[in-house]
DNA sequence: GAGTTTGAAACT
DNA sequence: CAGTTTCAAACTC
């Protein structure tokens, strides 16, 4: 799909401006004759559009820019728009500020093309291939003013490398702050962000459930692909929408520390942008499943063999210093870089390259969202699939590809690579680029090539903790826990593991001998590789939709049930709460709308949970008054003497409930009417206050006081 | 907690 | 593709 953030499609030049080179030139220009390899910027009024004389930058200007707090955020104006938003420098009032930047791809041109506009300049350039990506067409990165400016992402080559031209392209280096997550949401999540997600503390994930409507951010990938960038407030998110997102398309969100913006941070972000020239590339898909945790990457299409060089014209999905989260890892642990060749010390921003296929549809075969709001990445590992310049991936790197047809050709990558919090720890790295990106996104991308197989080295993470099932919770953005397995065969690598079948590793679980973890790469990646083999759609979520009611769900598979009854959590129907459907080959199935069976299973569990829930609120409330009691009241009277109150102290009201609560159960044994039950058990609290009168009548005290 | 039942996954 | 085996979760006692 087109994204609606490119907006400057068309605005391409033929011009030949040295490379590395970006003009910038007033907002609004069309900048159709800018020399290709230049950004046009132009300053303007605050926003957008403007007269300020027309600059040049340069690729190291534009490192310089980074570095000066070039943020990207979202355009809350603009839909579709990616806003780069350059930090406030107290220091300096003179200095103009970018506030906004888009960058767009010209799918038929090397060149990108995108303006950036700020309070008191607006610019609107086209890119270098080379500078943004080897040129490939590069989308249009609009950058708004934004009174918000403490969200980011920064445009901008890593602080540790000053110049673009090393590695030809334009990273998008986040915040250095704790940790960029990007969590996808599920396909068939609402189109609106859900508010319960939009909530956070910097350097947590937030998931966002894909939507249409107003944007944050965007980038397009490619003509018909469009990768989503959200950047959000550090503390709160707002509840913004995407647009330009297909339903159900996941959304990346990222928090980063207010007003922290330096481009030397950049870290833990993923990148997915174009690196090559393919016309109509866009193939990058996010699938999310239902209920799970482990957000994946699909690449789909890739026409090219493995061996093709970053240099040639190939979409390219970039993972800017996303580390491995191994187990787990606190926010701010050190932890291995998925990305970045040779450079130790963390702070440069590291890349790898994965060369995606053109898009051409969207999402076929995506795996519908399904329960929860657990997104993985697919990533289909075609034989195009390549790590550019690395001949390994970092640790917990899993980029597996098969031959044969696309659905086989996945690779998969643990949700903690794209989430991982950035650290200063030195990083095994795929790939050194001079510049990080930041944002990750998705893009829609639908594939015509088979891939080639090209398994993708693996490498083990010093931190890898073979206990770890990558299991994110407590962010709020809607991941839930998951139960720890107890696998003692399957080495939880294979489908019978349910860790593994979410695509996570093990964390906490109590397995033997476990190999689904980052210490065991290289068996984890066989064994999903394997498993794809089997069967392409064995990582796609059970629970999908059905075809009548957007709400309902039903299992893709249907259930095989022959002694349940399709009433027990054997069924995976049942378990997952949902009728049986046509798909099912159930004997004697009772999991249909008119069971009375259904009916009585249900009508017995809502009894069985407002049971639950009363007497939780009942001792809960019953708790706090009695722990709030002996503040709320004296025991003693003026004259010393102890009040009659005051004898009912919590463990008497515990004693008394106690005795409560065996009447009601001998009531019960002995199949008492309920009215003879509470007759009972009124006559049982009777006697307990009358006990309770009695002991304080015969022990006053006397205030100490 | 041990043993049984169950159905998905894996295998033949 | 069908039948069998393996496996781990669900369930029972």
């Amino acid at each position: 799909m087109a994204a609606k953030g490119d907006k400057t499609g068309g605005e391409t030049n033929g011009s030949s401006e040295s490379s590395g080179n970006i003009l910038i030139k007033p907002d609004g220009g069309d900048g159709n004759q800018q020399a290709p390899g230049t950004v046009r910027i132009v300053s303007g009024t605050a926003g957008r559009g403007g007269n300020v004389p027309m600059q040049i930058l340069t690729p190291q200007m534009l490192a310089s820019l980074s570095q000066q707090g070039l943020i990207i955020q979202n355009d809350g104006e603009n839909k579709g728009i990616l806003q780069a938003v350059k930090r406030a420098r107290p220091s300096s009032s003179s200095e103009q500020t970018v506030t906004k930047v888009v960058i767009t791809r010209n799918p038929g041109n090397k060149v990108s093309s995108g303006n950036v506009s700020g309070a008191n300049t607006s610019f609107k350039f086209q890119g270098d291939p080379k500078v943004i990506g080897s040129g490939s067409p590069i989308k249009v990165i609009t950058v708004s003013q934004g009174s918000n400016i403490p969200k980011g992402v920064v445009i901008a080559s890593s602080p540790s490398k000053q110049t673009i031209a090393p590695s030809n392209r334009i990273a998008l280096p986040t915040v250095k702050s704790p940790g960029k997550t990007i969590m996808l949401a599920s396909p068939t999540t609402p189109k609106k962000i859900a508010p319960a997600s939009t909530s956070g503390t910097v350097g947590q994930t937030i998931l966002v459930k894909g939507s249409m409507g107003t944007t944050s951010g965007t980038i397009t990938l490619s003509s018909g692909a469009v990768a989503k960038v959200i950047n959000v407030m550090n503390t709160s998110v707002p509840s913004s929408q995407v647009s330009g997102v297909a339903p159900g398309t996941p959304v990346p969100v990222q928090i980063s520390a207010a007003g922290q913006a330096p481009p030397q941070l950049a870290s833990g972000l993923t990148t997915i942008r174009p690196a090559g020239n393919l016309p109509g590339q866009g193939n990058l898909q996010a699938v999310s499943m239902a209920g799970k945790n482990f957000p994946y990457m699909r690449l789909v299409n890739v026409s090219t063999n493995a061996t093709t060089s970053a240099t040639q014209a190939k979409p390219v999905l970039q993972l800017a210093n996303a580390k491995p989260i191994a187990p787990a890892p606190a926010l701010g642990q050190a932890i291995p870089s998925l990305t970045s060749a040779g450079q130790a010390g963390g702070a440069a921003p590291r890349t790898i390259n994965i060369p995606i296929a053109p898009a051409q549809t969207i999402n076929k075969g995506i795996v519908q969202g399904g329960v929860g709001n657990q997104p993985r990445f697919i990533m289909p590992a075609n034989a195009a699939l390549k790590i550019i310049n690395a001949g390994k991936l970092a640790p917990g790197t899993t980029l597996l590809s098969a031959g044969g047809n696309l659905l086989q050709s996945y690779a998969v990558i643990p949700a903690h690579y794209l989430t991982q919090p950035v650290t200063s720890q030195a990083q095994p790295s795929i790939q050194s680029s001079s510049s990080s990106s930041t944002s990750s996104s998705q893009a829609n991308s639908t594939s015509s090539q088979p891939p080639q197989p090209q398994p993708a080295p693996i490498k083990h993470s010093n931190t890898a903790n073979s206990s770890s099932n990558g299991m994110l919770t407590g962010d709020g953005s809607g991941s839930r826990p998951r139960k720890p397995c107890n696998c003692t065969k399957s080495q939880c690598l294979k489908l019978y593991c349910d860790c593994f079948a979410n695509g996570e590793f093990c964390r906490n679980c109590n397995c033997n001998n476990c190999l689904n973890n980052l210490d065991h790469e290289d068996e984890r990646t066989k064994a999903v590789k394997a498993c794809l083999d089997r069967n392409p759609h064995a990582f796609h979520p059970k629970i999908g939709k059905g075809h009548g009611s957007q709400t309902n769900r039903r299992h893709n598979k249907g259930c095989n049930c022959k002694r349940s009854g399709c009433l027990k959590n054997y069924c995976e129907c049942y378990e997952a709460k949902i009728l049986c459907s046509n798909f099912c080959k159930c004997v004697g199935c009772k999991n249909f709308e008119e069971s009375p069976e259904r009916k009585t299973l249900m009508h017995l569990a809502d009894a069985a949970e407002v049971r639950v829930q009363q007497q939780t609120a009942a001792r809960t409330k019953l708790s706090s008054q009695l722990q709030d009691y002996p503040t709320k009241t004296r025991e003693f009277s003026d004259t010393g003497e102890r009040l009659p109150f005051s004898f009912i102290t919590k463990e008497v009201a515990e004693a008394t409930l106690q005795c409560l609560m065996a009447q009601a159960d001998e009531s019960e044994r002995s199949s008492h009417s309920s009215d003879l039950a509470e007759s009972l058990i009124l006559e049982e609290f009777g006697r307990c206050i009358l006990q309770v009168i009695h002991s304080a009548s015969k022990a006053k005290g006397v205030n100490p006081e």
